[in-house]
Parts: structure tokens; C-alpha cells; sequence
DNA sequence: CCATGAACCTGGTCGC
DNA sequence: TGCGACCAGGTTCATG
């Protein structure tokens, strides 16, 4: 039932999952427990309108899982350690930050250790969407788009990945696994990268993403969620966590940099140099 | 435009 | 066992 790591795979399996549980359900009330969780509202408004808040879909934006109302939507952001999970027990378990409450008697519960989740209520989805890049499952995302994309910044290629606003969903495992993919080291300029290399970065993006999607994320904490499975995608990892560890392509060692400020894990026989 | 570092928080791990 | 240093899959903001 709870939900760790938030990827775009991740988000996306959280609101897999959340769907068929929360649509149809009416708020009747948002209590926050951490002061800071409700980023841009009152919890007052959700007060003695249960009519005005029945939730009609769920869906994605870039990171964030959107709760649709009529008129409005409840924007929620996983950042480091939120996890998400509906219960019909009424006790509030420790690194909660805010729980909603549903006419049904359930509850979603938000818990997140680091405190750094938050939730955002916005009158139009056009707040979110325009802040935020491309969808890399999107159809629009193509060859030449990010041929485009790539060719007109002098970015670290890393740094440019993890950009929300340039593509959105990336995290630092699989912008690490994408790389890893098309044969481009971490350290690379945008612009520098030839072709091919851009090619495959876009395929790998795009499977890689699919597969751990697929797979149900990279980690998932607690089996009661989504029927007892679990994320695998933590098996298909090629390079994030690997350091020290063979290759498969070449079985030279991996190992582990700094880059953009994260960490980062490169075969540099896999991996050229782009500058 | 781009890079870097700090800030927001808590807890786990590693070395001594 | 204890303690400090460092790290963590995200994002934003200030600074050079």
C-alpha cells in the first residue's frame, strides 16, 4: 500500500493504484498534520462541501499525481519520501503530514519522513502544465524533437535530463540508466552529442521508462498495496547503485561521480565523453 | 544562459 | 556501543 520513490514510473504506479480506489469518493475534510504540507491553501475549503469534492480522475503530470475535482484539482508532490496509501483505521501513524477524509469512512494517508511533499490546489491544470516539459511517453516526444532539444542549450547533458521543465518525469536513476543506454557519459555537453547517441538516448529513455512502469516502479514498501505486488524494476538496474560492480555490456568496473550535484554512476568504457 | 551550492528535513550507514 | 560525517531516487532560490 505505500508507495515509495517518486520517478515518473513510481507516480505513475501510485496513481495506477489509486484510481480504482479513491474515484468516485467525496472529501469531506484535510486535516495536516506537518504545518507546511499544504503548500498554496487552507484546509477550510475542503470544510462541509462533499458535493464539490468528489474526485473524478486521477492522472499524472510530470511528478505530480492530480486529483480532478469539478472546477479544480488537488496537485500532490511525492518529492524524496512521500508515500501515499488509502486505510479505513483511524490512527495516524508517525511521519504522517496530512490525511484526507473521505464520506466513505477511508482515509488517504500521506506520510513522508523528510517533509519535503506537499500538496498544491490549483483552479486550472494548465498551473501545472505549463511549468513542465514534455511527457517523454508522449508521442510528441520524438527524434527530432530531442535532436532540437539538445542542439540548442550548452548544457551538462545530466543536469539538462533532470530538468523538469525540459523533460518531465526524469529522476537521477533512470536519467543514470538512460545515459548508461546510449553510451553517454554524465560529464557530456548537449550540443556535443552526436546523432546516434541522441537516437538511443531517446529509445532508452522510452523503454527503460515503460519497463519500469511495467514492472511497477523501481521500490514499493508494504505488499498490502495494489493487491500484494511489489516494484521490481530494482532487479533491471544496469549502472544506478552499481558502484565498484561489473558492467554487463563490458564488464569493466562501475563507478561512482558527482555530477549536477547528484550521485551519479558511469562505465567509462560504455560511456564516452561528448565536450 | 549555465553551473554551483545552500536550503528544506529525517534517518540510515560507514568509519573510527 | 557511541559519535560524527556523509549520504539519500526532488525542487527552488540565490549567487557568480
Amino acid at each position: 500500500m505505500a508507495i515509495k520513490m517518486p520517478e515518473l514510473p513510481e507516480v505513475q504506479t501510485v496513481v495506477n493504484g489509486l484510481k480504482p480506489m479513491i474515484i468516485g469518493k467525496k472529501i469531506i475534510r484535510i486535516k495536516p498534520i506537518w504545518h507546511k504540507v499544504l503548500e498554496n491553501f487552507n484546509e477550510s475549503i475542503f470544510e462541509n462541501n462533499p458535493q464539490a469534492h468528489e474526485i473524478i480522475d486521477v492522472t499524472r503530470r510530470a511528478k505530480f499525481i492530480i486529483l480532478h475535482f469539478t472546477g479544480k484539482i488537488l496537485a500532490i508532490h511525492l518529492r524524496m519520501t512521500g508515500k501515499l496509501f488509502v486505510t479505513k483505521k483511524n490512527n495516524i501513524p508517525i511521519h504522517c503530514t496530512v490525511v484526507v477524509f473521505f464520506e466513505s469512512g477511508e482515509r488517504l494517508v500521506f506520510e513522508d519522513t523528510r517533509k519535503f511533499g506537499r500538496m498544491y490546489l490549483y483552479t486550472d491544470f494548465l498551473n501545472i502544465d505549463s511549468r513542465h516539459g514534455i511527457e517523454p511517453l508522449d508521442e510528441v516526444f520524438t527524434e527530432t524533437w530531442l535532436i532540437e532539444g539538445l542542439k540548442n542549450r550548452k548544457r551538462n547533458i545530466k543536469s539538462l535530463l533532470l530538468d523538469q521543465s525540459f523533460i518531465s518525469g526524469l529522476g537521477n536513476i533512470y536519467v543514470d540508466e538512460s545515459l548508461w543506454y546510449a553510451g553517454i557519459h554524465p560529464f557530456s555537453k548537449s550540443n556535443m552529442i552526436p546523432l546516434q547517441n541522441i537516437i538511443n538516448l531517446r529509445e532508452g529513455i522510452i523503454l527503460i521508462l515503460q519497463k519500469a512502469i511495467n514492472s511497477r516502479g523501481t521500490t514499493i514498501i508494504d505488499f498490502t498495496f495494489l493487491n500484494g505486488q511489489s516494484g521490481n524494476y530494482s532487479k533491471e538496474l544496469k549502472v544506478f547503485g552499481k558502484n565498484k560492480k561489473p558492467c554487463d555490456k563490458c564488464s569493466d568496473i562501475i563507478f561512482k561521480t558527482r555530477v549536477a550535484g547528484r550521485g551519479t554512476y558511469v562505465c567509462a568504457s560504455c560511456q564516452e565523453i561528448f565536450v
